[in-house]
DNA sequence: CTGATTTGACCCCG
DNA sequence: CGGGGTCAAATCAG
């Protein structure tokens, strides 16, 4: 399998993190007038997120070239944090950042490069985008049709247990609440409930699954029957902000180590959601139409023509109206759904990729193709003719 | 100081 | 009754 090739050495992410963060903060703060209006740090960290994610994937890619199914994933997290900035971006009222309407807006400026420049190019890219669909979901359909052979077993390390780092609890340090008992501990609430399995890094921490592109908060660990490693459980970090009641377990596989199941509880109410941001109006329509000719640069983007997704635009042909409330679950990923956990396992067909993520692909267009051999053309990124069709 | 993690206790439910 | 999910104090980390 052909991938994008790494740049020698790796392109230098932490300066450009920096550089993105002081231009994306000059022109919003443009568009507001001077001042960067609040929340829009959650903006930027998540745009941070995403270019930090794409450097983890760089890094990685030497290593796991050959895993379409942990590169799946990973691209997955990198293109759900940027939809989480755009969300971020239409709840701060950002009017520059109509993501939705496929006209170029005349001004430019840093957040252009999250909008489409032509209905052409959004035509072009909503195609890329089904194709991508179809092409993440493949290696999972693998996954769930073959489960991997059983690698040689690690040491049971703690599952998340390790970034806290070490912690011991002086004994009797802590009061037993014997006295008053909790009240109301509910644990049936749980609407949706979804189970994927998602493979370990490759590099570096192989302890934690990939980020799936929402920030979680541990608020538990159990050691669970018959498993060998313990299951972790997290909530939504926006939790106390925006009542989110998303939640997922992750459980590491006994016989593969390097895959985690896990499973996704209710759904995202917080601005980080998975649901579709955009819907372009010519996406859906001419996604097939534009196959031949689109001004997606397919040839200009990491992407090689040759290893170009095959096309199957038809992935994301249901309303995305019908989009799972599961956070953190994608629709590509569903055919690897596991049944067993309960009985409210869906595995309806949805579709959320196609017409969600085509930004994040712009800008991973212009990030893996503006690396130089000293450094990275931040005006590429940003420049208000960046790939213009004009 | 604030937010995240750790971890044993608590509690629901099969 | 016991497994699994959650709570929350203690602690860590930036």
């Amino acid at each position: 399998m052909h991938v994008l090739a790494p740049h020698s050495g790796g392109p230098p992410f932490a300066p450009l993190l920096g550089h993105l963060d002081r231009r994306l903060r000059e022109g919003i703060a443009a568009i507001h007038g001077g001042d960067l209006p609040g929340g829009m740090d959650d903006v930027l960290s998540q745009i941070g997120d995403a270019f930090r994610l794409a450097g983890e994937l760089m890094g990685d890619l030497p290593a796991a070239q050959n895993d379409p199914a942990y590169l799946a994933a990973r691209c997955y997290g990198i293109v759900r944090a940027y939809n989480t900035a755009i969300r971020m971006l239409q709840h701060h009222g950002v009017g520059a950042v109509n993501v939705a309407a496929a006209r170029p807006l005349d001004g430019g400026g840093p957040l252009d490069l999250l909008r489409p420049r032509s209905t052409e190019e959004a035509a072009g890219a909503s195609q890329l985008l089904g194709e991508t669909a179809t092409r993440l979901q493949e290696p999972f359909n693998m996954l769930a049709g073959a489960r991997a052979p059983p690698h040689a077993v690690r040491s049971a390390a703690d599952v998340a247990g390790t970034s806290g780092g070490p912690m011991r609890r002086l004994a009797s340090s802590r009061s037993p609440p014997t006295a008053q008992p909790r009240q109301g501990r509910r644990r049936r609430d749980s609407g949706h409930r979804e189970t994927m399995l998602v493979p370990a890094h490759r590099m570096g921490n192989t302890e934690l699954p990939p980020d799936d592109g929402y920030t979680w908060r541990k608020y538990g660990q159990k050691d669970i029957l018959g498993s060998r490693f313990p299951r972790s459980y997290y909530r939504c970090t926006h939790k106390n902000y925006y009542g989110c009641d998303a939640k997922k377990k992750v459980q590491r596989l006994d016989d593969d180590p390097f895959m985690y199941e896990v499973t996704y509880c209710g759904s995202h109410s917080c601005l980080t959601s998975t649901t579709p941001l955009l819907n372009f109006p010519t996406a859906t329509a001419t996604a097939t139409a534009t196959a031949t000719n689109s001004p997606t640069a397919a040839t200009g983007s990491g992407l090689a023509p040759a290893d170009h997704f095959m096309a199957q635009t038809d992935q994301a042909a249901v309303s995305t109206s019908m989009h799972l409330g599961v956070g953190g679950m994608p629709a590509s990923f569903q055919g690897v759904v596991a049944a067993g956990s309960g009985a409210g396992v869906q595995t309806s067909v949805s579709t959320a990729a196609r017409d969600t993520d085509y930004p994040a692909l712009d800008l991973a267009d212009v990030m893996f193709n503006s690396s130089g051999s000293t450094g990275i053309s931040l005006d590429g990124i940003f420049s208000s003719h960046h790939r213009s069709d004009s």
